[in-house]
DNA sequence: ATAGAATTTAACTACCTGGTTAGTTAAATT
DNA sequence: AATTTAACTAACCAGGTAGTTAAATTCTAT
């Protein structure tokens, strides 16, 4: 292979990955409503419009494919996550900003925060390596920053832990009990105009609840 | 069955009520860590201590089994929620003991938080069905006792429904958590002195979150 | 004792579903 | 034109699982 690609040869290519990315979305929606062993191999194929045989093409098995769908959200988070948690400024602004981006990104993702629900009760050994390899790294990151935060005065007095777990309750479980609200009379949890409110109502509860003084602006 | 049950009688129905528990038991413990599609009624059956024909000789099919395992934690504690919710004395002071009474009823049946966690996910008719017998009152009575608390002056203005859910996420999330926070190195979430921390943590937040004077004596 | 309910036993079936296989298509290469 | 290659498909199969059945057994109160 000593040419460079060929146009054909990078179309098919794209093509190729473009399909590779089709089944991992559609894996991610149906894992994300149905879980691992709910969800069946057949509805992916037809959710990603292949043939099923096409998911054994580009992944090994339907737990393969589950652990990629997972890991594909979980990669570029983190990325962006850790940039933010360790950028220099004050911890109230970091901390808010991680908030923002952490919320942002579920947004976008309808799938993101059921599946991550999912993943966390399901244990297991690809949780450990998960866990290890995304998410001690952001929770370290992040508890350090509750502590400089609480050193200057910024926070209140507060266990650095179990504040990060408040914080990520308050921006997870809107997402995830989205199929409830809609059933209280609150559909379109992923409108516009609801996840703005939402946002604000997270910010400031964190706000409130963990700065000495709450009315630091808002980013 | 003109005449009252014979001590024998009731006898034998107690030992099969019993047993009628221990299956209803043994299926909230198992759909609770590997849900509905994931549980295997042999392992139920195993984990009941009885034989599989059992199971269907008390329940119609694995699914009506495991609705009745769910609606068992469910109507109980709607009971419980909405007498405290709706019992007199400042809105601050409701709110805290319907909070205590929460955390204390997860706290003390390790399969509550991930049952509803996945049922909540799940969506569907059955769902449906328990919102509307146990969610939407709870949820009113909640919204009420936050808006009663606005007018007073004891709570901050918020959007009492978005209160609302942070407050349940507050409470929930760390026991869905708990296998990720054994994997961060923070094992036996549901030991006393874990819970007692953990608490503590939840109501400090709501209070400080939420609360005009978040220096409102704790129960 | 006896009746009747609760429970076990273990085989059995009907169906479903993950995964495989053998083959097709179309583009790229020779 | 012949051949190779990658992407993809239709049909199938082996294993597993919910649920059944029918007979045997245990238990308990009369």
């Amino acid at each position: 292979m000593n040419l460079s690609m060929t146009r054909g040869r990078a179309g098919r290519q794209r093509r190729s990955t473009e399909t590779r990315a089709a089944i991992l979305a559609a894996a991610g929606r149906i894992f994300a409503t149905s879980g691992l062993a709910g969800a069946r191999t057949d509805a992916i194929a037809a959710a990603a419009g292949v043939n099923k045989a096409l998911l054994y093409y580009y992944f090994k098995s339907k737990e393969s494919l589950y652990e990629a769908a997972v890991e594909d959200h979980f990669s570029e988070f983190n990325r962006q996550a850790l940039e933010v948690l360790t950028a220099p400024g004050p911890a109230r602004a970091v901390l808010l900003r991680y908030v923002s981006l952490h919320f942002d990104f579920i947004s976008a993702r309808h799938q993101s925060a059921p599946l991550f629900q999912q993943l966390m009760m399901a244990g297991g050994k690809f949780l450990e390596r998960l866990i290890r390899k995304y998410f001690a790294p952001r929770s370290e990151a992040l508890g350090k920053l509750i502590e400089r935060g609480m050193r200057n005065g910024e926070f209140r007095r507060v266990d650095p832990f179990h504040s990060a777990v408040s914080i990520a309750s308050l921006i997870v479980f809107y997402f995830s009990a989205a199929p409830v609200l809609q059933l209280l009379g609150r559909p379109d949890a992923y409108s516009a105009v609801n996840l703005k409110r939402r946002k604000q109502e997270v910010l400031d509860f964190i706000r409130h609840g963990l700065f000495v003084d709450p009315k630091f602006p808002l980013p």
